[in-house]
DNA sequence: ATGAAAGCGCTAACAT
DNA sequence: ATGTTAGCGCTTTCAT
């Protein structure tokens, strides 16, 4: 593998200039440059990417921590990261975390073992034990934010948009609305929780825990909350799931029951995943932009790397739309 | 951020007794060692992974192409593959290139650089503009394998595969069975199509081109290409697609259609991803151990970047499973 | 515009 | 068992 010396000998210069050369060839006359240029095509030379890094303390790689991959939201959000990331010239290292902290600890090192410049967090943990000597800290949170992380946030008014979704089926005249939440500790559940609360105490309809189902985002688990609401002795005449996937997990146990949709029970999900309009009965959900949490995220953590003055507290607040298709309709007539 | 030279005053000894402290414990005094441990508690000493890898040649990084994470068949593959490799002790460096080949070799030029040690491909593109001076290359294909990879490949034999799925559909009854296709350049394409027409030559049924509609993978691209089927005069009484996601596209337009499934035509998939069972009916397809396909690159992967003898032309094929649920049912009675 | 040289933090060969 | 030291390849002062 040929080094920098290699090329400077073979052009005839020192190694600061075949440096100069080739990070600001500007400040080299053209001649010089050519013969440079023409040494490093003609040994095939590639400067040592860990040196450099070594030597300039900055890597220019992103770490991402991502609950798992595998999940159709998620994968717009990292297009987004990376579209942005390498339009900054920024490489991005991806960790498929499984929501395991000691994974997201683990992956976090790697910015105090300077093997990245900065983390982009998709999940409400704090992945450092401490600051580590790091200040201001190179991290972003998005999409699942924590309440108080000492870090910029790019997330949705999730509140709003659960307080959106029920409205329009109480529009429809749903009074009994079940809920199929997400995992219990998640920030973004309570939120959503919070505005279908919100939305059902504005409508003057008595909350009822019975309605609330427990769920872990999952096809199966949207299957198996619908099976329990479905049990009730007055059973729901909508139910509003906090992901698609656990809508399509409801919506097939809501068919196995013989009961059509929308005509005896409305059924709604959250994220606008492409399978969402091919389900049947296509579903109506909150659609975000996914990308764009993306492309957030690292405009602000580029930002907090190249040394600009972020504030701690800085949020984005991304817009979200009401998609309505035709798994929500009106509530049937009383029997 | 302390250095282990600081270490190494804190605790008064060489740098060198702390790298090996910390490298090699058994080779230090006991009290030596726990005096150097103490010092790395109190001063949060980190080593400086830059300058490892740049001192010892090797970055423990492994580079994986993926031409979309936004897959769930993808995105298990790469799940297998950090598992694999976190348990070697490497990092992934996940690189979503949406097939652009330049970005391909861009990402390869990471090794070339190096800033990983190898490279896994799931796409069927050489990213090598040449070996770089690099024998044996650090390269594996996995998945959608190019036929003169100078490397190991990890792939399924799809001929048999699709033969297998087409032979069950023989087996129903159907004689006109439609195809819709993966993208035309794809080797993986090639052999499921070669598999499918093997199926009906053995069967004496004469191919007939307008039974293949050219397909992209995206569910959007199923839903057109059914369309194109169902409007022949004399339409196919079975579809089998090449992966799941346009099995769901078609399964929508036949409904649409106005047709059931299966009882009036029938519809296969290929991959067998979660929503394959949620959706109505479930579909019939072929299920792959993904997570296997990423192991087992791994596995070979490691061997080549360690020096052990691996032949360029090592080939793993996995296996695959039939898995039948409702999509598919017995062709119906001629008109 | 160019060169000489220091040094980033670490590992490993060599010396003790 | 431990210390001394060279040097990995590069960038960047500081001279010229």
């Amino acid at each position: 593998m040929t080094n920098i010396r290699e090329v400077a000998e073979m052009a005839g210069v020192s190694v600061a200039t075949v440096s100069r050369a080739l990070k600001s060839p500007d400040i080299v006359s053209p001649e010089t440059r050519k013969r440079v240029l023409a040494a490093v095509e003609r040994s095939g030379y590639r400067p040592n990417l860990t040196a450099v890094q070594f030597r300039s303390q900055r890597t220019r790689n992103l770490v991402v921590l991502v609950p798992t991959v595998a999940n159709t939201f998620f994968s717009r959000v990292i297009s987004g990261i990376q579209e942005a990331a390498s339009r900054r010239g920024y490489s991005v290292l991806l960790c498929n975390t499984l929501a395991n902290e000691q994974a997201e600890r683990d992956y976090a090192t790697m910015v105090s073992n300077r093997q990245a410049d900065g983390i982009i967090q998709l999940r409400a943990f704090y992945p450092f034990d401490d600051h580590q000597g790091i200040d201001p800290l190179p991290m972003v949170n998005a999409c699942e934010v924590l309440d108080d992380a000492p870090c910029p946030r790019v997330h949705l008014d999730n509140r709003t948009a659960a307080r959106v979704m029920t409205e329009h089926l109480i529009q429809l005249g749903h009074r009994r609305i079940g809920m199929i939440k997400g995992p219990r500790l998640s920030p973004l559940t309570r939120d959503r929780l919070r505005g279908y609360q919100e939305a059902l105490e504005d409508a003057g309809i008595p909350p009822d825990g019975d309605l609330l189902c427990p769920g872990d985002f999952s096809l199966a688990s949207g299957y198996r909350a619908a099976a329990s609401l479905l049990e009730q002795r007055c059973r729901p005449t909508a139910i509003f799931c906090e992901n698609d996937e656990m809508a399509i997990g409801a919506i097939k146990r809501v068919k196995e029951a013989g009961l059509r949709i929308p005509e005896d029970i409305s059924v709604a999900g959250f994220d606008d995943i492409p399978f969402a309009r091919y389900t049947d009965p296509p579903i109506t959900t909150i659609a975000q932009p996914a990308e764009d949490f993306g492309h957030e995220a690292v405009a602000l953590l580029v930002d907090i790397i190249e040394g600009h003055e972020i504030k701690r507290d800085t949020r984005r607040v991304m817009p979200f739309e009401l998609v309505v298709r035709s798994s929500t309709g009106p509530a049937p007539k009383q029997e």
